[in-house]
DNA sequence: AGAGCGAATTAGAACTATTCCAAATCCACG
DNA sequence: CGTGGATTTGGAATAGTTCTAATTCGCTCT
């Protein structure tokens, strides 16, 4: 499931919030991520923000991504050599990876599995993030 | 814990079981990982072969590295933009990156956190490996 | 409305990690 | 001991990302 659609206003202002302006570029690349959530790669989010807005840069693109992450509307995705993905789901989700087609699902978790697995922590670690890849094959899915 | 040190046949055995030769080179990559069980990027552990190995080539511990994952001598790590790290501990266990230090620890998994964390996945999903990443920080660790 | 000013955008250069390539070398087998 | 396939090597090539310097944008303060 998506996360629930920021109004242009919340938008703004979790920018805002760590010091950072709302601009149309931002608003695009977010809307793109948004619009299908699919995990795209920055050169990907890049071809489909062109299409609505031609001008755009890759660097701004890059720019964007990066405001989008640190103000936590967007989340990076790295499990495997390449490109970093972004995922603009942000509840607690584990992803799944298709090795046969490549393709990258979101599983939602249950709050207790978090918890259990925070469990296996020693003494003296103290995690603020819990990330989870599944690789394996998905039977007709999407 | 490290991984059962295997003996120099069986690890030329590994090797030969997906058709591949034992080399001193692969050798020389697999006993830098052994001994000093950190995560080290491919470039790191270029550094410490030349001083067993001179005159090694960066492209040939990148093809030992390949090599050494492809037998499952190695697994791959991958949690962040950057060069990947190779981690030659084969016993289930999760990654914990410590955000401050940027160091990574191995956290040992009970067998039944893996079978919690397996039963999240819907119908359909057939998961041949999971991979847990925490991030925060480890007091005084190491 | 206009000036000033820091933030954002842009294009392209630079950089890093990795892979590719072609030539030289090695090694197992007949 | 010679042949063939695998491996190693150094350098060139590539992919993804970051950096840089110049321009533009858009508040805020008169």
């Amino acid at each position: 499931m998506a996360a629930i659609t920021e109004t242009p206003e919340a938008f703004a202002q979790k920018l805002a919030d760590i010091g950072l302006r709302n601009t149309p570029q931002r608003e695009v690349v977010y809307g793109v991520l948004m619009k299908k959530q699919d995990h795209p790669t920055a050169d990907e989010v890049y071809v489909r923000v062109k299409q609505e807005m031609p001008t755009i840069s890759l660097a701004t693109v890059y720019n964007c991504l990066e405001a989008l992450v640190q103000c936590k509307l967007v989340r990076v995705v790295n499990f495997e050599r390449g490109p970093t993905r972004y995922c603009p789901n942000l509840n607690p989700h584990a992803h799944f990876h298709d090795e046969a087609t490549g393709a990258t699902y979101d599983i939602d978790l249950p709050d207790g599995v978090l918890n259990q697995v925070n469990a296996v922590l020693p003494k003296g670690y103290d995690a603020k993030s819990i990330e989870i890849i599944f690789r394996g094959s998905a039977a007709n899915k999407r």
